[in-house]
DNA sequence: CATTTTTCTTATCATAGGTCAATGCCGGTG
DNA sequence: CACCGGCATTGACCTATGATAAGAAAAATG
């Protein structure tokens, strides 16, 4: 299994595979069974994960017991509690498995170790973190500037695939509106569809 | 001015006045007039910017020429633009001036380049990101689950200064709702501190 | 310091989306 | 195969926030 994640790698950064294989002893895989909690708000985490196989999510619970997704993170993204990464500090979110996944899992300092072996670590984890804010800066327009529809149909076009494998409330709670609302939505649209 | 740069980066990192000496004529002070633009949505970026003095601010005209905020900048932030740094492509924002700013400018493989030099830069570059993101999480978090009242509860928390710095429209802005009822939610607040 | 421009407030009305409740629809599981 | 629990849909109603418009206040400008 972590020949998939060194093909990661390799299609990002130049890395051979004897680097790999210097680096590679400090990876784990782990296997989270469907709806595994993988780390409590409040709790402290050190780890990060890369999705090989499966889809986790990030998300909080308001006061009123409501659920908010921050993140999924399908085959081939990055997941991972910074105030545990950044600082020792507690999270204010929960992670847990959404289908039954298999995960890289790299100690937090793995990349600051793996550079002193493959410098290039360092470059990887640059453009991952870039890339995160860029896609995050999307997500907080949309959802300054948005409607209800139009982020779901931003949604269906980022991630096609996602949209089957969620069921809707989960998708409402990543667009931040009710299930309900959510249904709503998909019922114009299909009306519009016919009419078109 | 430099000297502020200097000492920012000693605060996070372990670097020598002769390091900082040997990495530092890559970088360039810049001065923006209040409400000068620095970069059109549409324009190529390939600069990073740290704010010495001033407050920088990016934002994005929606298709009803309304204004919304994705961040503030004030001393001791970074700006840039992402679609830049990573793919030489166009920026999806806009990034201007609030108030008569100094800027450090640092070209987008700063970075990498004065890693070579001084390796920890790496580090502070990955906690710095790494830090963005945390920020970002949490505000997405808060438009996914919060009020306008206690979005803006939390704003003033957060930006103590910037809410006396900037108009409210554009705090309203960036909470994600009109200047007007930013204006209903102070007074309500207001209201409410008389009673307690 | 008078004038113009920008920002803030207030009031009224409109609406997107939330809430609550009922119903139907599966896909498990005993 | 009958039952159950999670999901999705729908309808009726409600509320927070948006839209519009006007005036007051504050700030910029000559």
């Amino acid at each position: 299994m972590l020949e998939l994640f060194k093909q990661y790698l390799q299609k990002k950064v130049a890395i051979t595979d004897e680097q790999f294989a210097l680096i590679s002893d400090k990876l784990k895989i782990k296997t989270f069974e469907k709806n595994e909690m993988i780390l409590m708000k409040g709790e402290v985490s050190s780890h990060v994960y890369f999705v090989l196989d499966g889809l986790l999510r990030s998300y909080s619970i308001d006061s009123k017991g409501k659920t908010h997704i921050i993140q999924f993170a399908p085959e081939q993204w990055w997941l991972s509690e910074r105030n545990g990464i950044l600082f020792n500090a507690e999270s204010e979110f929960f992670l847990d498995a959404i289908e039954t996944t298999k995960a890289v899992v790299l100690p937090k300092d793995f990349i600051t170790e793996s550079a002193k072996i493959v410098p290039c670590m360092y470059e990887l984890n640059a453009s991952m973190l870039n890339n995160a804010i860029r896609f995050m800066q999307k997500r907080i327009n949309m959802l300054l500037s948005a409607t209800a529809e139009e982020r779901y149909l931003d949604f269906i076009k980022l991630y096609p695939n996602l949209t089957l494998r969620v069921p809707q409330w989960m998708i409402a709670s990543y667009l931040g509106i009710t299930p309900e609302s959510l249904s709503r939505v998909r019922k114009d649209l299909a009306h519009k569809h016919f009419k078109a």
